[in-house]
RNA sequence: GGGCUCGUAGAUCAGUGGUAGAUCACUCCCUUGGCAUGGGAGAGGCCCCGGGUUCAAAUCCCGGCGAGUCCA
């Protein structure tokens, strides 16, 4: 079966005397030391067997099994490296979370671009895996939250051409020390070598592949050591199960992983993984709950639990059929079963969702509805519906706080307000939730319908009302309800279509690229500098069929140089503006891009390959990047400083006039917050500190400052550049000033959310803080002037007065026009006819419908139908009203009357109004209202 | 990043193109020794903002702002 079969041979088995077996159970090829074996080991075909017998020499509490890893393989040559953040969107924008050790090294040190921190290097990451949630806690061995203790080598091709191109070079080590470390620690953890078993398992995943082995220990899988060595290419020698071809690559990697939280199981022995991880966490919660279990509850619990992690439980997708299953096993009844573990079962995920929380919250994940956000979100949520569920009624801040202790997190402050924000925002949403659920299940109920499928998919989609709770709403108001056993597959359906409107993309400067060295960039060494002198290497014509045509018919020209002063965009910075001087003429640039180090300076002409040129940018238009850019950095400074240490940076555009930060943050930003937060940076500004780079070795500025370096992404090399100021650091390729008294002053110009936990910043800087400063003053100067020419700073008083006086003007003519209205009617205001046995007043009087509408009202009440006309204004207008008891309808008189003057019109059959364009024609419609309600009064 | 939903009295919400409403809260009066309560009257609205369609827009269309929610 196995391709790889290879692969596997290797001396290390030899030598220790391993035999290769093929598994009767499921076919695979394993490798043992025992030669009575005959299965894998690997659940279905084996089962359990360190549940009440603990497969090591001691029991280890996570802490103990953590050390004891980290310390074996430093004792072995391993540098002990510190984990990454679970947030694995902030060194790669591919993933959202941290899935595995390697996580932290792709992609730029898997493929060497970037040295390893360390080689070879031990780690325990925490990983946070959502696809298992709903398998927490109810299969005994699933956690969403898991720390992978892991082992790296980078190696690379020994025999290569040019070793230089890779950030590592030779073989650190390979399979057979890969095998030989895995074996020894399980000798020094005390376990039976003949007990172990290595099964093949070639590894394919994102592109990459190469062989694997599963380590199999009594029943349970405790490491994977996977050799990812090869890259998916057509032309490949090898075809793998995913049915591609893939080739060996030149960097070749040991990618292993260790289950910390199953390694500690299988050295208590505990019939479920949560009672060996989170010992104390779930004592607090049963006791909370108020969980008390007989002995002999117990033991059935205890029985249960341990024919649950028997369960191959992937293959199980309906929890209920297992249980039973269990259930006859135990030869109990199922609900009695069910009503026994599933309080115990919430527990367990409550742990383990909240250890997840904590990763989340510790390492700078802000709620939000995109992103990680979200699916904190989720987990949050989730797990208040668990402690709800369960009464377990301690605040879920606490409960969070108590993993985020536990994990040592410092801004557990920060989290706990994060926890509540959210738990009361939940909140808000079950509220208005269940208003809108009740008045629905009402209305059905009314009509003794039940509530159909259509209305709970909306609820769900659109307001984020779970099924189930629709359900208990609507069993409270006696309504029925149907809810679809594929629920979720129609919301997806909901959502079928949306994947249409996929990005175009920049189409901006990829068209081909020319062959010269990388361009030599003069603006960091000479941040300053306006004028240099270069020589043309290549110019390239551009136009819209090549592809390069952003701007349609336009054509141009790419003009590299072999140095340059111009700063190409990037970093959310725009690029340099300015011009090239050649022999022939001065040429404008008006726009400069970088592809793979060549920066390319955008032409209306072309000044020559091979000549010498005079660069000159636009001096003033860079010092203002300059100072928004460094402007952007103390914002972000002094946002951290008023917000909190989680406040992050979400995208940055800086600009000429204004620049704008987005920051993750889990709350508007107030007025008062906005105010300290300027008054903070412009205090940076003032203390005038210098503004320095360095280029440090990565993984050394990494070590000292950690992964707040990269607030704008990470760069990749093995050095980096670092822009201090003050007590700031970034990563930064872009331009600055040389003080921060050079950016002169820093206006925050307004805060919008520009998604739930991501608010943007938009200020000015330096000569833009003045024009925005003046520009503000001159509406409010104007606004004085309209006001009469009053004191500025009495504008708010001033505009609320003449506001509320406006709106008792409002009400004073409404109550004048009843008046008028009424003196109307008593006075000889207009025609009178009799229509049958009614009287009807005809009348012109040209001024607003709302008079109209009041002196049709008034006459009404005389008992006589009123027909009203008005030219006043551009149009004619119509109100017609008729008394309750008069047979005529007022909707078909105004329809008939506008229609003499171009228009239409219509209403209730006692109060219609209507008109039309043509004004002059009034009196003439007016002429014709008897005629027309005789007609049709008849 | 995309989809969907919602912005009307202090609060919760009706109002599907034709005179802006209900309930609670609020003010006053009556009932009562007082309270719970009951009866009556009243006040309170740039119907989120800006355009468009129309004789007429809270209502339909477009844009913006604000809020909620689902998905990746």
């Amino acid at each position: 079966m196995s391709e790889l079969e290879a692969e596997y041979r290797l001396e290390y088995f030899e030598r220790e005397g391993f035999s290769r077996r093929e598994c009767p159970g499921c076919g695979d090829f394993f490798w043992t030391r025992d030669d009575e074996r005959d299965l894998c080991g690997e659940p279905p075909c084996e089962e359990y067997s360190f549940l009440d017998n603990a497969g090591f020499e001691e029991e280890h509490s996570l802490e103990e099994m953590r050390e004891a890893f980290l310390s074996f393989f430093e004792e072995h040559d391993h540098e002990r490296i510190e984990p990454y953040p679970v947030a694995a969107n902030r060194w790669r924008d591919d993933v959202l979370l941290t899935q595995a050790s390697v996580y932290d090294f792709q992609p730029l040190v898997t493929s060497g671009t970037t040295p390893p921190p360390a080689n070879p290097l031990c780690i325990s990451q925490p990983c946070i895996r959502m696809q298992d949630i709903d398998n927490v806690g109810k299969t005994g061995r699933h956690t969403m939250a898991f720390e992978m203790m892991a082992h790296h080598a980078f190696n690379a091709r020994e025999e290569l051409e040019n070793p230089d191109q890779y950030a590592y070079e030779g073989e650190v080590y390979w399979k057979d020390e890969t095998v030989e470390y895995c074996d020894t620690f399980f000798e020094w953890m005390g376990a039976d070598p003949e007990e172990i078993t290595y099964i093949e398992d070639p590894w394919v995943g994102g592109g990459n592949a190469g062989p694997a082995i599963e380590v199999i220990f009594r029943g349970a899988e405790l490491a994977t050591l996977v050799f990812m060595s090869m890259e998916q290419d057509p032309e490949g020698e090898y075809e793998l199960k995913d049915g591609n071809t893939y080739s060996k690559m030149d960097t070749y990697v040991v990618d292993t992983g260790y289950g910390l939280e199953r390694w500690t199981w299988v050295s208590q022995g505990t019939p479920t993984v949560y009672e060996a991880i989170y010992p104390d966490m779930i004592a607090f919660l049963k006791e909370n709950a108020g969980l008390e279990y007989s002995d002999a509850e117990n033991d059935l619990v205890h029985r249960a639990a341990k024919r649950s992690g028997n369960l191959d439980v992937d293959a199980v997708t309906n929890v209920q059929s297992a249980r039973e299953g269990i259930a006859a096993d135990l030869d109990v009844d199922t609900a009695e079963l069910t009503a026994l573990l599933g309080p115990l079962e919430d527990v367990y995920a409550i742990a383990d969702h909240c250890r997840t929380l904590a990763y989340m919250f510790g390492d700078g994940i802000v709620p939000s509805n995109v992103g990680t956000g979200y699916l904190a979100r989720m987990v949050l949520r989730r797990t208040k519906r668990l402690c709800d569920t369960v009464g377990v009624d301690a605040p879920l801040d606490e409960l969070v706080d108590m993993q985020a202790e536990r994990l040592g997190y410092e801004n557990r402050d920060t989290i706990r307000d994060m926890v509540r924000t959210e738990v009361e925002k939940y909140r808000e949403t079950l509220d208005r939730g269940g208003r809108r659920v009740r008045q629905l299940a009402e209305e059905y109920a009314e009509h003794e319908k039940s509530i159909p499928v259509k209305e709970l998919l909306e609820l769900y989609d659109s307001h984020g009302i779970q099924p189930d709770m629709v359900r208990e709403i609507a069993a409270e108001v006696g309504a029925s309800v149907a809810i679809p056993e594929d629920f979720y597959r129609l919301v997806a359906e909901r959502h079928a279509d949306e994947d249409e409107a996929t990005k175009t993309g920049d189409t901006r400067h990829n068209g081909p690229l020319a062959e010269v060295p990388k361009t030599d960039r003069l603006y960091y060494d000479d941040p300053k500098g306006i004028e240099f002198e270069a020589v043309v290497l290549d110019v390239l014509e551009r136009d819209s069929t090549n592809g390069t045509g952003a701007d349609g018919d336009e054509e141009y020209y790419d003009v590299v140089l072999d140095q340059t002063l111009f700063y190409p965009e990037g970093g959310g910075q725009p690029p340099d503006h300015g011009t090239l001087t050649a022999p022939d003429g001065t040429i404008p640039v008006t726009d400069v891009q970088v592809r793979e180090g060549v920066v390319y300076h955008r032409t209306a002409e072309d000044p020559g390959t091979g000549e010498i040129v005079r660069g000159r940018i636009d001096p003033a238009r860079r010092r203002r990047l300059m100072a928004h850019h460094t402007a952007t950095h103390i914002a972000i400074h002094a946002a951290r400083q008023v917000l909190g240490e989680h406040v992050r940076q979400a995208g940055a555009q800086k600009g000429i006039d204004r620049s704008r930060i987005d920051l993750r943050h889990y709350d508007r930003i107030s007025r008062e917050q906005v105010k300290a937060i300027e008054r903070l940076a412009n205090e940076i500004v003032r203390r005038n500190v210098p503004v320095r780079q360095e280029w440090p070795d990565r993984n050394a500025a990494e070590t000292e400052h950690g992964f707040d370096l990269y607030q704008g992404g990470v760069p990749p090399g093995t050095d980096i550049r670092l822009i201090h100021v003050a007590e700031d650091v970034q990563a930064c390729g872009g331009t600055h000033v040389g003080a921060t008294g050079d950016v002169g002053a820093i206006k925050v110009l307004n805060t919008t959310r520009v998604q739930d936990g991501v608010e943007r910043l938009s200020f000015a800087a330096g000569e833009a803080a003045i024009d925005a400063t003046q520009g503000t003053e001159d509406a409010l100067y104007e606004a004085a002037e309209v006001l009469g020419d009053i004191d500025p700073a009495e504008v708010p008083e001033a505009a609320g007065r003449f506001f509320e006086e406006w709106k008792a003007r409002g009400k004073r003519i409404e109550g004048l026009n009843e008046q008028l209205a009424e003196a109307r009617v008593g006075g000889d205001g207009g025609e009178e006819v009799e229509i049958g046995e009614t009287v009807a007043v005809l009348s012109r009087i040209d001024s607003g419908i709302e008079e109209l509408r009041a002196t049709a009202n008034a006459i009404v009440e005389e008992g006589e139908i009123a027909v009203l006309a008005s030219a006043a204004g551009d149009s004619a207008q119509f109100v017609v009203a008729v008394p309750e008891d008069v047979e005529v309808n007022a909707g078909a008189v105004v329809s008939e009357l506008a229609s003499k003057v171009g228009g239409g019109g219509g209403g209730p059959p006692d109060f219609a109004q209507g008109g039309g364009p043509e004004s002059d024609k009034v009196d003439d419609a007016l002429a014709d209202a008897p005629d027309v309600l005789r007609q049709l009064s008849a």
